[in-house]
DNA sequence: CACAATACCTGCTAGC
DNA sequence: TGCTAGCAGGTATTGT
């Protein structure tokens, strides 16, 4: 589910709690979300370790952590359904929890996740950034210039929504915001790339920075909420996704779908071309 | 190489 | 009411 702006949100709740805490305990509920790693040689490794800085690239939660050894990082994607929670009470945790780190006052933080898609993997620092090389800029980083998108986009035969969703070229944008920048730039989800001119590359620049900064700062403020999520509720005001056969709130024709990498994409036929 | 299909999971909803 | 097909904000892997 999360994006970019849903993944600065949870990272900024959590932080205030966690950073700085001791981890008494680590239970692993669901072995499956370590592999390749294996789950009890990750409790093992961080019990006992305390928390250091929380942050973000992309779509990972990274949480540093230091203890016996070398630092560690704790590096969480939340994938569709993933969310993170601080708990009072660590021993009364919902049952879609798959990992809870347990602080010494029984408060702590729990991994919930319904459909047990997401993953949590611990790395040295150097595996870390050999991982995170993977991944595209920053969108909201002085990296991603429109310069660099120009650049980019000349070398890229791939349809404009594909390369919004791929993080090995932009880190953090997935179906619903790659979506809304299309739309607010005027770009047919099927545009090749190369095939954008100056004032439109531009454009997209622009809605990309405009709709991810916006959503930042929405949805930081719902996720303060300890429950959020789970709710169907959307804060940051959509103008495509999800509105097949609804008017355009620009033009009023009707919006439309179609499939694109095996995901379901929506435009407005007459503003995006 | 690029691209598409599929696997991974659970839960919700629209339609019968 | 109860069943089922289809779909979900993501990504790694397999197949063409």
């Amino acid at each position: 589910m999360p994006e970019l702006p849903e993944v600065e949100a949870v990272c900024r709740r959590i932080r205030r709690g966690a950073e700085g805490q001791l981890i008494a305990s680590a239970r692993i509920l669901r072995p499956g979300i370590t592999l390749p790693q294996s789950s009890a040689e990750t409790e093992e490794t961080l019990a006992g370790r305390r928390i250091g800085k929380v942050w973000r690239r992309g779509k990972n939660i990274l949480i540093g952590t230091s203890g016996a050894g070398e630092d560690r990082v704790l590096r969480i994607h939340l994938r569709m359904t993933g969310n993170l929670v601080l708990f009072k009470d660590a021993r009364l945790v919902p049952p879609a929890a798959r990992m809870v780190l347990e602080f010494p006052d029984r408060s702590g933080l729990v991994f919930t996740d319904s459909r047990a898609l997401g993953r949590v993997h611990l790395h040295s620092l150097a595996e870390l950034e050999s991982i995170l090389a993977e991944l595209g800029p920053e969108p909201l980083s002085r990296q991603f210039t429109v310069q660099w998108l120009a650049a980019a986009a000349s070398a890229c035969g791939q349809p404009a929504k594909l390369f919004l969703m791929d993080q090995s070229r932009i880190a953090g944008l997935g179906n619903i915001y790659a979506a809304e920048a299309l739309f607010q730039a005027g770009i047919h989800p099927g545009k090749r790339m190369k095939t954008l001119r100056m004032p439109k590359i531009g454009a997209l620049h622009a809605a990309i920075v405009d709709i991810l900064r916006r959503a930042v700062k929405v949805t930081a403020a719902e996720y303060r909420r300890p429950g959020y999520w789970g709710g169907e509720e959307w804060d940051f005001p959509l103008r495509v996704y999800g509105r097949k056969g609804e008017p355009c709130l620009v033009c009023g024709s009707k919006i439309r779908s179609m499939r694109q990498g095996g995901r379901s994409t929506y435009y407005c036929p007459r503003c995006q071309r």
